[in-house]
DNA sequence: GGTTGAATGTGACTCAAATCACGTTTGAGA
DNA sequence: TCTCAAACGTGATTTGAGTCACATTCAACC
């Protein structure tokens, strides 16, 4: 699976964490990164795994997910294209807390652990990118926690429609089957099949089998910030 | 509130985040913060504030509570000494994500929001220190999310009692109310109480007003952690 | 166009946990 | 020791959401 092309600058410079960092820079990290190609349903790392590698998507879509005690699969996030995840044992975290599995077919820039490592040791400009992506993620996680926390799972079910909304084409649309929704906000098929349904009665969406298309994408605002607008 | 005494670098030394760091720097960070007193009940910072401020934990105990839009309060968590919280706003959030209350008289230390933005830039020991603040929270906040995913009304409970036992005294116990202890697992003070109630029909703790004590604190533990044992 | 497996729609049932509505106990201070 | 507010105990009821079961529709591909 590992892909001979190397990782070039100007493939970096898509990805979000390098955008504020010098050529030299950006160049240098790209020489340390491996490409590698993913089918779909591969698994890419396991909860549990030690790597503390990090992953940078360049195409397709990964789904990071996470097994509970009781067998259910709980799905955390899609990470797109410029997204970046793993390196948790740098965290602190002696193991990976999920397992990364491919969507779609892609393609992801690896950034081994020895080499995070001494990123940080040696340029302050590549910590910053360290603390990029640690800001994202304690947000990320802030906001996981905040939703599972204290929403409804109707609340939830409208977020992830917000979260995965694609406003590329007109109207905007959500490429997501009930089964993957259910698992992003935490709940089952049938629960977002009928809240879909009621939505559809409310026309706020549209649904088709496999895309849902977001009518009044407003509507799907929780309460608070519907408030504040 | 403020307090004239400035504050030592010995106090510093007993700050996690402060021990891997040479004395020079930590007296130098010394040198920008304030001590400051808060009385029972009284609020540090509202959720929805902008300060970047990070303050730490001397004496006492701090709650950090969230208020959902429903109404009712979830505990985030408890800061003890040595602690840290705030300064979200360097985490690329644009505003605290909850209230920070105190729940003793404490003494806090604070580190002023410009003051943190220097640190980064100047010294690479000092972002260690940001890194450290960062795994914590990471970590924490991967841990409220799992927890309120995927276990029961029962196993945060038995969580919570285990996140804030009391070690120090034989048998340990857990200075909690019924009613904190709900807001800390997300839950009311009914489910807890009967919760407790079972518990104690088991022998794994017994009640008295205001205080837990723990008799068989490895009861508490969760499934996947007891197998593992 | 007919077959097939995935995706969706829907009713009936179940259950954990929240809510409601009390009564009882506790402990600190007048 | 009396009082009162806070903390605790407990039944009855309600409800959100997960589970089960099965029917229906869709889309892809020979």
């Amino acid at each position: 699976m590992v892909d001979r092309a190397p990782v070039r600058t100007s493939d970096l410079r898509e990805i979000p964490a390098f955008h504020s960092l010098p050529d030299a820079q950006v160049s240098s990290v790209a020489a340390l990164m491996v490409r590698r190609h993913f089918a779909p349903g591969q698994i890419i790392f396991m909860e549990g795994d030690k790597s503390g590698a990090m992953w940078f998507v360049f195409s397709g879509r990964v789904k990071i997910i996470k097994q509970s005690l009781n067998g259910r699969i709980q799905g955390l996030c899609l990470m797109d294209r410029g997204k970046c995840f793993g390196g948790c044992s740098l965290f602190d975290m002696d193991h990976n807390p999920a397992t990364a599995q491919a969507l779609t077919e892609v393609t992801l820039f690896i950034l081994p652990e020895q080499a995070v490592g001494q990123m940080g040791e040696n340029d302050p400009n590549l910590v910053k990118v360290l603390l990029h992506i640690y800001s994202q993620r304690l947000e990320h996680l802030a906001r996981v926690s905040e939703v599972l926390g204290s929403w409804t799972v109707a609340d939830r079910i409208n977020d992830c429609l917000l979260t995965y909304i694609n406003r590329s084409v007109q109207p905007p649309v959500v490429d997501l089957t009930h089964e993957k929704l259910a698992s992003l906000s935490g709940t089952v098929r049938e629960v977002v099949t009928r809240h879909l349904s009621l939505l559809e009665k409310e026309g706020v969406v549209h649904n088709t089998s496999g895309h849902i298309i977001i009518l009044n994408p407003d509507a799907l605002l929780p309460p608070c910030a519907a408030e504040s607008r």
